[in-house]
DNA sequence: CGAAAAGTTGATCTACATCAACGTGCGTGG
DNA sequence: CCACGCACGTTGATGTAGATCAACTTTTCG
């Protein structure tokens, strides 16, 4: 189901290639950042709220949580990172991290200093329009999350996450069919989506008698994509670019059958 | 209380040079950006979620806001765009806008081409450090966000975009105490915050009932610093940067005497 | 000055939280 | 290699923050 660790294979190329053509000598600047790999063991903190950046890295295998926690124990998921995110890039702008950043799995990275940054887009200046574009999707999907929780139900924000994780590997190469790895509990979906565990549960029991999506405990497999898109609401194809009308888009104009099955399963 | 329309006074600058330090001769081709000036009156959508960018815009005076719509009515406001903030800039890499903008009041803006830009940075480099600092910036709200919808009960989510404003207003200028203008209706604010406006009524009833702000038709004015910092659980100095503790951490150091009469008024 | 937009307040409803108890897979150490 | 323990998942009962409905007041502005 999963390209899962075909080192050839560059999750980060193959998301900046689905927006932005590069020319060789650029692509294999960037191939050049991840070349070193080190191993991280699950539950470890990359990035610190509040501390200053020590390096940056792309993920290259595994995942991890960008996260803020409040002092009473309350914590908000903000993003999932997945292989082929940078991490901590933003040190090269800013001093003080503003989320922390923690492993979710064992991880593989490549780390490198920010003045790598600095020296890679000085000899290959094109790079700075991918940089710059993967700082506009995460944007993009941070929106995206903000309308899940402040407007849409329990049952849609679910339905709305495995949707664009699925989308989100799919870019990368990372899902070929309807199934991917998700080693993510329900306590984590429930940090990310603004959710007791409990009503996660059962918001994810819904979808599945429903026919819609089956969450196991590492993996994820999409039953029925029409119905489970119409219960997320998915509108558009905010994680894609360009003009040319995708796979969602043809299959939010079929028919629409299994709407009822799904409203009060 | 405001600088309202002191034409010399540029609040994008004020912004950027709160972190980060530029040669004269960049600031002056960062103000020469800002020297067209068009109105454009209040309701007015400035870009439009899934079309393509037009031109990019420098709000110079008024507000308004990033917002998402779903097709059944509901809507999420992401961010208001105060003066000083870039509008639509992302369209120099990308070519469909995935939120729109809406003026809230009549507005000043400065309208360029996107190949501005790519001049801008091409003579002036420096310059990218300011403008992708300023879209981490924007990742910064909007993270801070998803933690008041996700996890901040209403009357945080209240104070807590309240007090944020107020600072990010302060930053560029435009509120020398602790009053300012903030022309947004208590239906606006509902959207921005999740909530529904009866809610968003009474959670702004007991804020000023407790003594810690008023909000008049188009103006804000904090009360008590101290205990509205407190209701809202401000955390850190998330939207600043730098090593130097500033006005709020001293605030939140002292005491917390006001901190009982916030918790059930 | 009249009507629409914005704000206010009470009554009632409901989606989701919380509490509690139990099932289940699985990694680890004896 | 088995069993014990713990993390994770599941389900029912009950509580509550905030939604919805409805009516009324106040402000704004053409």
């Amino acid at each position: 189901m999963t390209r899962q660790s075909d080192s050839q294979h560059s999750p980060l190329i193959a998301h900046i290639q689905s927006a932005i053509d590069l020319s060789d000598r650029d692509l294999a600047a960037l191939r050049s950042l991840e070349t070193a790999s080190e191993t991280v063991p699950s539950g470890r903190s990359l990035v610190r709220e509040g501390k200053a950046f020590e390096r940056a890295y792309i993920l290259k295998d595994g995942w991890a949580i960008r996260h803020k926690d409040l002092s009473d124990g309350r914590r908000q998921i903000l993003d999932f990172v997945l292989p082929g995110d940078f991490v901590g890039i933003e040190g090269s702008v800013q001093r003080r991290a503003d989320h922390s950043v923690t492993t979710l799995t064992e991880v593989q990275m490549s780390p490198f200093p920010f003045d790598r940054v600095e020296n890679l887009i000085r000899e290959h200046p094109r790079l700075i329009t991918a940089l710059v574009w993967l700082g506009t999707r995460q944007r993009a999907i941070f929106a995206e999350r903000l309308v899940s929780l402040g407007r849409r139900s329990a049952q849609e924000r679910v339905a709305h996450l495995l949707v664009e994780i699925w989308r989100r590997l799919k870019i990368r190469g990372l899902s070929a069919d309807r199934s991917f790895r998700m080693p993510v509990t329900q306590a984590v979906l429930a940090d990310a989506l603004g959710l007791s565990v409990v009503h996660v549960n059962r918001s994810l029991r819904q979808l599945t008698r429903a026919g819609l999506v089956e969450k196991g405990r590492e993996t994820v497999s999409i039953s029925d994509l029409t119905g489970l898109l119409e219960v997320a609401g998915f509108e558009g194809a905010y994680l894609n670019d360009g003009p040319a009308p995708d796979e969602l888009v043809q299959f939010l104009e079929r028919t629409r059958a299994n709407r009822a099955a799904t409203k009060q399963a």
